[in-house]
DNA sequence: GCAAACCGTAATAGAATTAGTTACATAAAT
DNA sequence: ATTTATGTAACTAATTCTATTACGGTTTGC
């Protein structure tokens, strides 16, 4: 199974944001940014919200913002609110329980698996939205 | 993205051909203990084999095997095997090339999933089979 | 040699998930 | 009031998995 495509918009949306500091954006500008439709960018803003990550001002003039420093929001936060689903994803049909390894593998391999997507999130969590957007200046002066 | 099943399954299947020691197992066998249809398991196997994992040996009284010892095949092996996609994955839509953050935020972001999805890999790598063989009896004695 | 058991692979169908689109009620600003 | 935006629901389209069916090819054992 493909891995969702939701939290790069989300990141991509979020650095969209901090460029902005703190002045509302609204929802068409970011999906022509992104290049998608404008609900599908307030689908991901209300996530983001519901995390506390952005707030949303309604009304003319309004916009998404950012509702912390960018330095304080970690990658691993945007990629909790999207409620992704486990990296490693168990089996849908349900193995023999009458069979030594049908009762027994899915339990012992996710040891594993949970011990890698920890380490996985870990990362994440050491990145934050300042470095992205940190890089996307000095990537774009190189260039 | 949901992540693909098809690893489970395939840690199901090889767990299953080093209970039997070498023995050839047959794939309606080995999808009965899964849970399955038998050509999912001889197509499983079929990227197992290519990857040099297990063999299989045709004709009456034919099947899988494995290829090496439990303790030398290692669990990331067995996920490159499946020719999984990224984990994380970029947006399919394209984003405005005219924007500074279009431009520039997917590599940006890509340096932090890449060092995360390292991290991942390394916890799979330290990680073989038989410890799966290993944990599945000992979990069934502890039951 | 022939029958039986089994693999390998292709083709197709069915399910489930995801992204995209449209629509509209609500809220703030001027 | 009117305009501009959000938030959310409902629906459609696209994609991706999994499951199933089918059949040609291989080995074993009589």
């Amino acid at each position: 199974m493909a891995a969702s495509t939701r939290f790069c918009v989300a990141v991509h949306i979020l650095a969209a944001l901090a460029l902005q500091r703190g002045k509302p954006v609204a929802s068409e500008a970011i999906a022509a940014s992104v290049g998608t439709n404008p609900a599908v960018v307030r689908r991901l803003l209300s996530d983001l919200a519901r995390a506390g990550l952005t707030r949303s001002q309604l009304g003319k003039g309004g916009g998404a913002m950012l509702a912390r420093a960018p330095k304080k929001i970690s990658l691993l936060e945007v990629y909790r609110a999207m409620d992704e689903p486990a990296i490693v994803a168990p089996p849908r049909s349900t193995a023999d329980q009458t069979c030594l390894v049908g009762r027994n593998v899915q339990p012992a391999l996710r040891r594993v698996t949970d011990a890698a997507e920890a380490a996985f999130f870990e990362k994440l969590a050491g990145a934050n939205l300042k470095q992205i957007v940190k890089d996307i200046k000095a990537d774009d002066m190189a260039a």
